[in-house]
DNA sequence: TTGTACGCGTTATCAT
DNA sequence: ATGATAACGCGTACAA
């Protein structure tokens, strides 16, 4: 592989001249700009990305924690992202935390030591504390889908409270009520903050939320079969349910076909995050649209314009959901 | 931050004997090695990766080169590779190449500029020349899903022929006689194999294909349901579809019932690839899988061994696919 | 076993 | 506008 060094030689100039043109920072005469241009396509020049790096104290690298790397969520979210990164020259290295603080912490920890210039995370898991701790050392830090008002700058966001209260409107409005929610796990702020939307709703319709008709559930499809029989189990009557994500709706869903009920006919359905699996399953689900690649792409951008220096660029911490209409909710 | 300069006059020791006891490799006695130790955790030292693969002409990172990011196949393959990378302290650096010739050779090429010590790739669109001449360079390469006689030995794929087989052959022993078929694009290998299959498996049941009852899909739903309504419209009778993988399965499966048709009583369906959607639609797919997660893992581990000398590795190059019989394939 | 000194391929700070 | 030259932090012959 070539070197600057014999570009130089080839072109008749410095190392330093092969330098500022590749950079195109300082002034260079067009007529050497374009001896150093030839040599360098004569000797089929790359630079070395770590030489760069060590040169100038920066990896041009871009650290992504997420949960996992499969499911349905993740891949719009690290997508958003590449395609933003990309598109400026910068590499994304990633690292899963499976929902699992030391996993997480070990993550970053594994980020950090690869020299990235930044971390976007997506973590579950790991305490506020420790993020701020995170945040207040030299390695900026961007968090998805996770709130914490000492990083209000540092946070791209879901309104969460406003997606429960969305899909649990839209039933309300279709004349339900008698409703039925199964929750994520609680100590998840999104799983809390999508039921304080539910609960909100409830209320502007001068409804009472019967607890017996909540159920816990663990964000997976086998979570929400589980948490529906235990639903039917109590013979309270409700005829719909909110469920606090698709997956669980899924399994909520397949139960209720087992047990002869026809959605939405005998129960309105809704889910919420708008996977793709939303679309696959039967009948289509209603649900509430979650823009994750969208803010995958905002995270992105957040560390082009405070990192690279790429001032233009509009930034926007917190999403709003929306509702999205399919099938598996009707008017009673 | 610490650098083993710092490390070493805390230690008393030079910089080399700093760097023998990080990297393990020469004879230090004890007494030091214990001094060297204490330095580096009372400083909080930590490598500077980057300076490492200056120095040793070594980056310990893998470039992932994938179609989409985000869609349900890929999600496993990556999450397989980056399991093994990581537990191997290399990180992996992704990139997109939307199955499009220019964008998977710039993908590459951006991955090639990032100083990778070997590439996986799973490509669609780039010619088999093309990378053989890749191969040919300094920098190792592992295909994945993609089979090149003279590449064999770098390329971990799946036994598509068979898995057509399979699909056909599941049919046909319940009885069916009158089989469809909706292909994937043809130029590519793997629509062109599955389709090898079922051919293989009709002859051998004294059948032939009517080629009315051959539709060329994408590989994508919408193309499945297109598919399907061109099936439709030859008004020849089938009681039994082959779709060459699951997404068309489920578009063709959508117009089925549009029609009116039950699945699996009036028409059987079985798909290829086994993805998530395939237990989240109605009637659940019977389908073939796809082992890509184990597929990604043994891309990662032909790196480990063959680049980053982890002999005990055992490889595998050629993957067979395997029946799942859910609810969308019955008897007649 | 340990230390010296050079090289890895750039960037950046001086001069000129 | 261009050229020397010193970092950047580490690996590794070679020497001791």
């Amino acid at each position: 592989m070539a070197t600057i060094y014999q570009v130089s030689e080839l072109a008749g100039v410095s190392l330093a001249t092969v330098s500022r043109v590749m950079n195109n920072n300082a002034r260079v005469s067009e007529a050497t700009r374009n001896k150093v241009l030839d040599a360098m396509a004569q000797l089929g020049y790359r630079p070395n990305s770590i030489a760069q790096s060590l040169a100038s104290n920066r990896s041009n690298s871009v650290g992504i924690l997420v949960s996992e790397l499969h499911g349905p969520f993740y891949g719009e979210m690290l997508s958003g992202i590449e395609n933003e990164c990309r598109a400026a020259g910068k590499h994304v290295i990633i690292a899963a935390g499976h929902s699992e603080a030391e996993s997480e912490k070990d993550g970053i920890e594994f980020l950090i030591s690869r020299n990235c210039d930044a971390l976007i995370l997506h973590v579950e898991a790991v305490s506020d504390d420790y993020l701020i701790k995170l945040a207040g050392g030299k390695l900026p830090i961007v968090l998805i889908n996770r709130y914490i008002a000492k990083l209000a700058d540092n946070c791209i966001s879901l309104d969460n409270e406003l997606g429960g209260y969305l899909a649990t409107q839209q039933l309300l409005q279709q004349g339900h009520t008698q409703l039925a929610y199964i929750a994520g796990p609680m100590w998840k702020s999104d799983a809390k903050d999508r039921y304080a939307g539910h609960l909100r709703a409830m209320a502007e319709h001068g409804l009472t939320f019967n607890p017996a008709l909540l159920a816990e559930g663990d964000f997976r499809d086998s979570g929400g079969s589980a948490c529906m029989q235990r639903l039917l189990a109590t013979k309270l009557p409700f005829t719909a349910l909110v469920c606090a994500n698709d997956e669980m709706a899924a399994g909520a869903m397949e139960v209720a076909r087992e047990q002869g009920l026809q959605v939405p006919q005998d129960l309105s359905i809704v889910g919420f995050d708008n996977l793709i699996l939303a679309r696959y399953i039967y009948p289509k689900l209603t649900t509430i649209d979650y823009p994750i690649g969208e803010m995958g792409r905002m995270a992105a951008r957040w560390v082009l314009k405070n990192i690279y220096q790429q001032q233009a660029l509009q930034l926007k911490n917190v999403f709003e959901p929306a509702l999205v209409c399919r099938d598996s909710a009707c008017s009673l």
